[in-house]
DNA sequence: ATTATCTATAGATCTATAGATAATGC
DNA sequence: ATTATCTATAGATCTATAGATAATGC
């Protein structure tokens, strides 16, 4: 029953991925060690050489879910040079999106979990937040300009990011109101208010 | 050991009350019903007098905070009828509110687990919700005019609601991050630059 | 010989129910 | 007599561990 060192590796790695699926579909607490186990073809009890604790496992698949996130995100943006930030939008707050939240964004799906976990979690949150602000802010600054007449500068650095901040709090919250509401009527309006309001705003 | 038919009525909004803040606190997963039980004063087995199911309960307990927010929202506008927006964004993105989930907004606690909810609890959730969009959507209204020159119409009903929906997903994003992330400067620029943004958008 | 995985289980916890108890309210 | 609450427990589930098994890799 034993298998090689490289296969050990990747059973590891088929852990961490179907514990990243299962997490944000479930949430930390809705999805047991045993199940994540089955789901990577594996028993139970070969989960402790792996990992630690099942909040190890917890964190491990948290990063890498947001670092996909990022990853992702960077792939949107490279596609549509030209429009960046709505492209960006139209891919996070599509209905697609919103219907399949076990290869969705972290934040949305476990952010409220997250609030209440333990430090090693809450931390693995803050560093993965940031890629995120970073490519939103980058989106930000390539805003095609309202005017060609007004040569007005540019918002600030200190101003993208504080913008990037504000931008990725309404998507997440709109991903997570347009996911809690059973009616889908509100949650199609909610994905398309967020869309419109911050595509305004970017235009200003 | 039998109450009267009115203590009963009160223990029942007890165990509803207990309910409502160890559930935000802890998610609908994280508390059991012997623990809310015991916060109400009361023990395990008589739950089941009162409530069909946990499921049950957790609706009530979502219903009622939920109404409680949009008690609160308006007490909040009403203190402050020249820029009730400004007092609504002051009272949500506060530290305080970030600090005690417990007896905050229901959508920023347990709308990720809303999500994974059944029908009944989505769908008081999506009740939930049209109160304080529209208070939110008639506090964007008495917006003060940026320029008592330009009398232009301000926005139409529609454009007002999807403002609202817009504003309500940005607010409930950035206390749910700003509850995710260890990093307590990053959780204080996230409400600052929710706050700011926000502010910036409906001062147009 | 080492070690990745498996089987089996301890110990804790959780929802829900059954039956007993005792005070209310007709 | 009715019923709100209590005690006790069934049955399920969950994390974590102990010890056995068998294939890899020095």
């Amino acid at each position: 029953m034993r298998v090689s060192r490289q296969q050990a590796a990747q059973n590891r790695e088929r852990i961490i991925d179907a514990a990243g699926a299962l997490f944000r579909a479930r949430g930390f607490g809705g999805i047991g060690v045993a199940d994540i186990m089955r789901a990577a073809d594996l028993t139970h009890g070969g989960f402790y050489g792996h990992f630690a604790s099942k909040d190890d496992l917890v964190a491990q698949a948290s990063k890498r879910a947001m670092a996909r996130a990022a990853a992702n995100w960077g792939k949107v943006v490279a596609a549509a040079p030209e429009q960046p930030y709505a492209a960006l939008l139209e891919h996070y707050l599509s209905p697609r999106h919103r219907d399949d939240p076990g290869h969705g964004c972290a934040f949305a799906a476990l952010g409220g979990d997250a609030a209440r976990g333990g430090r090693v979690v809450r931390e693995a949150f803050a560093k993965g937040l940031e890629p995120l602000i970073d490519i939103l802010a980058e989106s930000l600054a390539r805003l095609p300009a309202k005017s060609a007449t007004k040569s007005v500068p540019g918002p600030s650095k200190a101003a993208r990011r504080r913008k990037a901040l504000a931008a990725m709090a309404a998507l997440v919250g709109a991903l997570t109101l347009a996911r809690a509401v059973e009616d889908e009527a509100l949650s199609d309006e909610i994905l398309e208010a967020a869309r419109r309001e911050l595509l305004a705003v970017a235009a200003r």
